[in-house]
DNA sequence: TGTACATCAGTGAACGCGCGTTCACTGATGTAC
DNA sequence: TGTACATCAGTGAACGCGCGTTCACTGATGTAC
């Protein structure tokens, strides 16, 4: 029975984070398909062994990996999302947050930028089906506004696939650049402006 | 010296291409850091210590697939931008274009968009130039067109930038679909009408 | 043209090493009475 | 509360295996005379 309390399930629990954390450092410099279970478990500190409590091989742990880089991403572009604007000021504030996102959770990026065509297939396909549910939510919360009033649903999806797209090649172009405010300034600034060139688009499109 | 003629010379290229077309080819299916060097050696039917007579290690043959990958993708593009036409026109074909040099070169695309933010830095940094160096050209054929007549350098830059990274999210959208008419009719449909976005935008920009 | 020597692409055996996986185990935690 | 048994996260030793790299070698090709 998975019961509430548990000492030895928080602390099973504990040991699985350590695998992931320990997973994700490695990860910032190589890619999953030569990720070592050994090389886990070291950097953790126990024997090889105990992996298998917690993930079937290494591509499980990317699974997990996956799901833990969305969990906290679909929370934080909701919010983003939320907040009512004028067309300019979103633009300046959505790429502030991905701004922020990349600079806050660098290795997850790092993660799934690296893995979005990398080598291992089920964490590939994740992440394409995490990508498509998070352009469901950007046409979800772009469609209220009177702009796209008159768009037809598949201008809406394929509006939003551009934008998804963008907002992922402008993380990975973050990633690139290394941290540092000079760099992140450069990157914030072209993709301002492309994206005012995508809704200067937008407010004169008219479907066909 | 490297003389003109050379069975020898002959012999030896013919093994580096057969590495590199062996390394190709299993590249499709993992990445670069955990391709291994006897892999290709085996798949070409040569001894492993052969391998070290035509690259360094595997990340050196990885810079050599890059060149590869680059070389024939350059001279098809500036065909294609060369072609004068009203914008519609260019927008589709240079998607007809994307379209076949994916169905043409899908080992070699398929390479660059799992290497592009792959685990080995060498690679990485040689497809980050190679793509630069496309914007640029990109950004020179664009200029003569009278819709940018009064764009800044900087602004033609910043547009030449989107659209590579179009094409680049485009052919990678291709290669996960996998080959097929079907798929790659919807693929191109959506790269027409998200190019046809920023087009109109572009006609409506005005700097500042 | 023929001969003698140099070059060097590819060979094959050997090496030490770290890998993923298995297994019987230990001892702290959980459960039943 | 105390006791007896069950569970199971983590251990540590062992395994067979394929890896990258080295080395002296072979024999066809190239070069000089």
């Amino acid at each position: 029975m998975s019961h509430i309390c548990g000492v030895r399930q928080a602390r099973k629990l504990k040991t699985r984070q350590a695998l992931l954390d320990a997973g994700l450092h490695l990860l910032e410099e190589q890619s999953l398909s030569s990720l070592g279970l050994r090389e886990v478990t070291r950097e953790v500190g126990v024997a090889p062994a105990a992996f298998y409590r917690h993930f079937r091989d290494i591509p499980d742990l990317g699974a997990a990996l996956v799901q833990e880089s969305f969990g906290s991403l679909h929370t934080a572009i909701r919010a983003i999302l939320a907040e009512q604007k004028e067309a300019g000021g979103r633009i300046d504030s959505a790429v502030d947050a991905i701004v922020r996102y990349v600079r806050d959770h660098r290795p997850h990026m790092r993660f799934i930028a690296r893995e979005r065509y990398g080598g291992v297939r089920a964490v590939r396909e994740a992440i394409a089906a995490e990508l498509e549910r998070f352009a469901e939510e950007v046409a979800g919360s772009l469609s209220p506004y009177p702009v796209y009033e008159s768009w037809t649903a598949d201008d809406m999806r394929i509006l939003s696939k551009l934008l998804v797209d963008h907002m992922v090649t402008t993380a990975a172009a973050l990633l690139d650049a290394g941290p540092g405010a000079p760099a992140e300034e450069r990157i914030a600034a072209t993709a301002r402006r492309q994206l005012r060139l995508v809704s200067v688009g937008c407010r004169h499109w008219q479907s066909g």
